[in-house]
RNA sequence: GUCCCCUUCGUCUAGAGGCCUAGGACACCGGGUUUUCAUCCCGGCAACGGGGGUUCGAAACCCCCAGGGGACGCCA
């Protein structure tokens, strides 16, 4: 039997998530459970959004939690390199074949062409996709264009009618009509593939088995095996998880749940009792267990016991399953040890000594003073926000404008955080020392504290974020209609400040 | 809108046609232990989305409906 392969294949494109956590989980799981190999690939091939940082965050997270990978970026292995940006010279020569042999074909079409075709169908309300425009372009055409160094992409071709048919390990058979499916960039302009293209590449030479992977990607999938049968190559076996979802179903989203590691990491959550809790999700121990470690979880897997329903993401058993395992599988020592290590991280503790040397005149004094800077949600209720110029509803309009300002930010740190303070008061027309009011309750549960903008950039933007989010629950929350219409204002203001 | 996936307590789930009067856990409520609180222990509340079949028998199998979710990008 072949050898059984599978990864994680996350993007660099923002803040840790636990839904790629919960992925990676399951696949460790099952690859190691057959004694194979779990490995990591970075797919960024979105030039515009990937960055360094992003998979640096990414897989430390994913080392805090104890997931390991035998291959992949940081540890190499015989398939390297395990970042797509370095793969460049495979996917041309691979994509030769395709147009070779007629699979593939360049499309001229510009974006502005694109969008009005997808304007019409969705007024005819057909379904949208391109309309095989640059199919019809003669060889003659195509050599001219790419003469005049015309811009273009890479399409796969699609059959016309009949159904695509596969299997998933967890649902069955699933069955899709070629027409629903459209004919995929594989190349962008930029000359760098698509996920779909890059994606199929990759798992073939990297000898993946199986892929493991959310069930966003169920419709997608009838192009991936196209991909496979053009090359001549063996499909891996699909199996497609559930989604983790928000307390109201939908998909896990930043804006409705904490889904960034990090955000577990700095509200000191162990890291076996978060991986611990991702694995009841959608799946259970045979015996019922529910405190269970990843060997445990291994010995036990079965992959065909996951259930399909979306598990919705609940933190208050996670908060549960994580006291149980402070209390119950923490010596004395080991607390105070883990604790510690939580608490003093010298990188934080080194920028919050210099903002509260200058207020302590006793070591006493440093409780009361920073301790806020290793709660969690302070405790704070509408009349922390009393203020004589600031109502509560300005408060939670400049609360929730900085939120949305800082979760644009590039970089969170001092510097631009104080900046956004400014423009956004500027804005507002309201004086920066009352538009900073809010900030404070917010973040250190008092009007009166150290620097607020010094505060957030050491909390960092995970704790930022929950603390400004309480606090406008605090405030009574912000109701659809008023949200529709700070978003608008917000927006206007974004663009004037762009 | 089109297509695809899903559907057991509020939430995570057990359930492979008779062991189901549907089990466990979180949350919630009540009681006990504890100088308080928490922990811990005991108890309670609470679900098979609806309708048709198949079968001696359906939570489980099939069909329809409804509801939820996802996809429809030169994002992944």
């Amino acid at each position: 039997m072949q050898k059984i392969r599978t990864r994680i294949a996350p993007s660099p494109t923002g803040d840790p998530h636990v839904g790629t956590a919960y992925i990676a989980l399951f696949n460790r799981c099952f690859a190691h459970q057959h004694g194979g190999e779990f490995i990591l690939r970075i797919e960024d091939t979105d030039q515009v959004r990937s960055t360094e940082k992003s998979e640096r965050d990414i897989l430390n997270a994913l080392n805090w939690l104890g997931l390991s990978w035998s291959e992949g970026p940081d540890v190499g292995g015989r398939c390297a390199p395990y970042r797509q940006s370095e793969r460049s010279a495979l996917y041309s020569s691979e994509i030769v074949k395709l147009l070779n042999s007629g699979h593939a074909f360049r499309c001229f079409c510009t974006a502005d062409r694109l969008q009005e075709l997808r304007t019409r169908q969705m007024a005819e309300k057909v379904s949208v996709g391109y309309d095989g425009h640059c199919l019809t372009l003669t060889e003659e055409q195509v050599a001219q264009k790419l003469n005049d160094g015309v811009e273009h992409v890479i399409r796969m071709r699609i059959p016309q009618s009949g159904d695509c048919i596969f299997n998933d390990m967890l649902r069955g058979e699933i069955r899709i009509n070629w027409q629903q499916i459209d004919m995929q960039v594989l190349i962008k302009s930029d000359g760098l593939p698509t996920y779909h293209f890059a994606n199929v590449v990759d798992d073939h030479h990297m000898e993946i088995s199986h892929v493991i992977r959310g069930e966003e990607w169920i419709n997608s999938t009838p192009k991936h095996l196209l991909l496979y049968q053009y090359f001549g190559w063996e499909p891996p076996i699909y199996c497609h998880m559930p989604l983790l979802r928000n307390t109201d179903k939908s998909k896990l989203s930043k804006r409705k749940n904490p889904t960034s590691i990090g955000y577990y990491r700095d509200m000191g959550y162990l890291p076996q009792a978060v991986v611990n809790y991702l694995g009841m999700m959608g799946w259970t121990m045979p015996d019922g267990r529910e405190m269970f470690s990843v060997a445990e979880m291994i010995d036990h897997f079965d992959l065909t016991r996951v259930s399909l329903g979306g598990p919705v993401f609940d933190v208050a058993k996670l908060d549960w399953l994580n006291g149980k395992y402070i209390r119950e599988t923490l010596s004395n020592d080991e607390f105070m040890q883990h604790f510690a290590a939580w608490a003093f991280r010298p990188d934080k503790i080194n920028d919050i000594i210099p903002l509260i040397k200058d207020r302590v005149e006793r070591f006493s004094d440093v409780v009361p003073l920073a301790g806020f800077f290793l709660a969690g949600l302070p405790e704070i209720n509408e009349a922390s926000f009393d203020h004589k110029k600031i109502s509560a509803d300005d408060s939670k309009k400049i609360l929730q404008f900085t939120l949305w300002y800082l979760e644009s930010l590039r970089k969170f740190d001092r510097t631009s955080i104080e900046a956004s303070c400014m423009t956004l008061a500027t804005h507002l027309d309201i004086k920066i020392r009352d538009f900073l009011f809010p900030l404070f309750v917010a973040i250190s549960g008092k009007g009166v504290s150290t620097s607020v903008i010094d505060s957030m950039s050491i909390l960092g933007l995970d704790i930022t974020r929950a603390r400004i989010r309480h606090a406008i629950n605090v405030l009574g929350g912000i109701s659809n209609k008023a949200a529709k219409e700070l978003e608008k204002d917000f927006r206007d203001f974004a663009q004037v400040a762009e």
